[in-house]
DNA sequence: ACCGTACCATCCAGACTGGACTATTGCAAG
DNA sequence: CTTGCAATAGTCCAGTCTGGATGGTACGGT
């Protein structure tokens, strides 16, 4: 019932759980896919283990279906929702984990102009993904999420006039 | 002698050593850190490990001293520098991948204007510190770190219009 | 001779990764 | 209706990585 360290994935199933009355680890990696999920990279296996883990510390109640799929429902706690809450009142000062596979090569030697115009069409492409998302979404949606997407599409504009520079030598 | 996986972290070591005649790990350990560590970070104990399991491969070799510290000295071998080329010469399309806890703050509801006061300083701060290497660095560096360096740049400045945007309503 | 401060190496439990593998269900064509 | 395919859904595993603790070595200064 006690002592588990809480971590961003932690967050992001406790966050999700707390936008519905409850989910199984199918429906949260459908949730993480295409919202949450580009801005922080989540492993399908860890929405398995990781609600188990917050469940047995009390954060999250857990119920499973009997036969069939046998699936586990999870649904957040108050124990759950305060733990949310402290967190997101507390700005972190954590920085930013940049992984980007192309800027490693380049670092490396790496031709540019070559390099450049395969990163431009990803780089293109999701941005396209991003401002399609943005123009279906509603405008009561909640800010958070809009939010985030508008920082995810200021980057990918910036990662193509970076890409773009460098495509023409 | 064979059948690792090359990963990311791979590459950097063998990428710094094809820079340098030898290193043992805590020199790689200096040499990530304020190069290529900003835009892929690397923990320290892999600087350990990974050598080692690249010398088991035949990429690096592996010489200790006896006595003393007893440091590990590896060096690229042919094999290394093979690969190393290999993995620059083939554009990657991977994405990249971005972790930023204060964005998934943002995300799940935290007040934009109070997060972004406390984003804001860490992002100038980086800011600052690229843009002192980049006034130290020689203009015959070699072209890639000094790309990678203005990529870093360019993203940083990015963040800093987003979340000077949030910090005025 | 002693101390403080870098320098340097190793270890570990727990978490994460990427993918393989299995099973269930819905649906559509034969 | 039954057969087969696609989508849905859950589990497992070996190998890696994480973050931090721990403990040793070297060296200048007093």
């Amino acid at each position: 019932m006690q002592g588990v360290r809480l971590t961003p994935t932690s967050y992001i199933v406790l966050g999700l759980l707390s936008w519905v009355a409850e989910a199984t680890p199918y429906d949260l990696k459908r949730m993480v896919a295409g919202s949450v999920g580009n801005l922080w990279s989540v492993q399908h296996a860890q929405l398995y283990t990781e609600p188990e883990r917050l469940a047995k510390a009390g954060y999250l109640t857990e119920d499973r279906e009997r036969g069939g799929r046998r699936r586990r429902r999870y649904a957040i706690t108050e124990r759950g929702r305060a733990a949310l809450r402290e967190w997101i009142s507390m700005p972190t000062d954590d920085f930013t984990e940049l992984r980007d596979p192309g800027l490693l090569q380049l670092f490396f030697g790496a031709d540019p102009a070559e390099l450049a115009s395969t990163q431009l069409h990803v780089h293109e492409e999701k941005l396209r993904e991003y401002e399609e998302v943005r123009a279906r979404g509603s405008s009561d949606a909640p800010a958070g999420p809009r939010l985030a997407l508008e920082a995810g599409i200021g980057h990918e504009r910036e990662w193509i006039r970076f890409w773009r520079r460098l495509a023409k030598g």
